[in-house]
DNA sequence: GTGAAAGCGCTAACAG
DNA sequence: CTGTTAGCGCTTTCAC
């Protein structure tokens, strides 16, 4: 088996210096056209490809961008990843994926991260602020969803949660005149015993407000089982619009937070840092809307 | 600002040369303890990180796989990318991710993969032959999943569907004793459609099998809309086992696919793969199990 | 338009 | 145990 061939085996084909097959590969004017097509022609049957580590190391990037999330599963995740994917492959870029649920400078992995990529999304639920004060001396690119980091001039990207739950809020007061709402919020599968315990209260409440999809589903399993039917006797909604929200029997109200959107948006403000470091401070937010069907008490949508 | 220290930077600081620098990085035996340990401190002190791009330069390779797959979204990417994370982490490896319904040699992106990356997993609905052999024939370490390629010495991982299917389908027959069973396969959201077609028969089937949970979900819906009752009228089920599957109302009997485990066996084959090129052409399937819930006509479970 | 050569930061013989 | 040195494969001035 023959060895890979490198810029020296293709330069001595084409009978050219191995600078200008480095033109060649890269959008370079200074190179003739024929030159380039003979060098390209070569490549290909020789099965050249450019080394990324030997460009990396000499550019000093990577193109490369990590994506550190809590959990790597679930809609969230799934939707999110989507939508940066997308993005990063517009721009020719890679996307490194990592699962933590606490970003720390203890983390080996994430120690690394600044060495392999040009940039970090993170989407952790909890992230030292010692990790968090490292990567900003460095003046390392990266990105904290959905919170504002105390005490440093970072952009942010979080999701306008507080309209979304005003208004489906309102749509419970407003429009179906409820006056005992629960909210409920907790683990992913905390909504059934909430749920029951609600049940069980002699002053039962109208309408049932779950932090999150899943604990709506919960929720309502949980009413099943009490006899309690949703929405006649009993409304929930949720919060997230996961994609089978809409299959429900009875399909969720809810509210859609725009996930894709995130994703796409967490990349082109990471690559626009890593284009241009010093950009002021800010939060940017995501918008989020109401998805009404059937859980709250309205008719077919 | 300062330069980020190299290698050069930390050995002067610790009037050493850079190969003890590099010993003390790589557990290498040959560099006394103290000594390591005194680099280490100062490293920490002046933030030093090896350059990764450097050591894959010097190393030629990446520790870094690629996981190709056709949409990154949905319950299935969502499992199995967890899966394989929790083991590239358990190697110090990471993990690369794509979106890509068909895998072809004319995709940028896929071709600079192998000079980026020491492995691919191809989970493509499609994937081009040329682009396959190109990799065999560089000797480039890949795994194709659920798909067996002809004529080329690979291994192979999928699930047992088979199996699954067999099951599930004894399952209808001789418990429930259903005659007439139609089995319905498409898209993602064709199954509305496809069970409103069956439901408009004169002879209508006992039960519908469909060829994913999604698909079985639409056919709920279309069930519900028809006025029939799941699973008293109609049994319905699926295939995959994605999470709502169980919260569904009715609880959804399907087959589950072990995902995760796909995830975990697919990057250890691939890990094996790249340590030991040679291995033996191999099927390898995971296992499917039989979850039996409610809407196959089973009582509660 | 093209080539020569230095340098990117690290690893790994080899010598001591 | 530690240092010297030659690569790893590419980009990029600087000459010509």
């Amino acid at each position: 088996m023959s060895m890979k061939p490198t810029i020296y085996t293709l330069a001595k084909q084409a009978g050219v210096s191995i600078a200008t097959v480095s033109r060649a590969f890269n959008s370079s004017t200074r190179i003739r056209d024929t030159t380039r097509a003979r060098i390209l022609e070569i490549a290909s049957e020789i099965g050249y490809q450019p080394s990324a580590s030997a460009r990396n190391l000499s550019l000093q990037k990577t193109e490369t961008l990590a994506l550190v999330f809590p959990q790597i599963s679930g809609p969230y995740f799934s939707e999110f990843i989507r939508g940066a994917e997308s993005v990063t492959r517009l721009h020719n870029y890679h996307l490194l994926v990592y699962s933590s649920p606490d970003a720390n400078e203890e983390d080996p992995l994430l120690r690394l991260l600044p060495s392999r990529t040009d940039g970090i999304i993170l989407g952790t639920h909890y992230c030292s602020y010692t990790y968090i004060h490292q990567l900003y001396q460095q003046g390392f690119p990266f990105l904290v969803l959905g919170r504002i980091v105390p005490g440093l001039m970072t952009r942010c990207l979080r999701p306008d949660n507080e309209t979304g739950a005003y208004l489906l809020t309102r749509h419970l007061i407003d429009l179906h005149a409820y006056q005992k709402i629960a909210f409920i919020s907790g683990p992913e599968a905390s909504g059934f015993s909430a749920a029951r315990q609600l049940l069980d209260l002699t002053d039962r409440p109208q309408a049932i407000f779950a932090a999150n999809d899943q604990m709506a589903i919960g929720a309502i399993a949980a009413a099943n089982e009490r006899g309690c039917r949703v929405p006649e006797d009993l409304a929930v909604v949720g919060f997230d619009d996961i994609p089978t929200a809409r299959y429900l029997q009875p399909a969720l109200t809810t509210v859609n937070l725009a996930i894709f959107d995130q994703g796409v948006q967490s990349v082109e403000l990471l690559l626009e840092q890593i284009v241009e470091p010093d950009l002021p401070a800010k939060v940017i937010t995501t918008p989020t809307t109401l998805m009404i069907r059937r859980s709250c008490g309205c008719g077919e949508v």
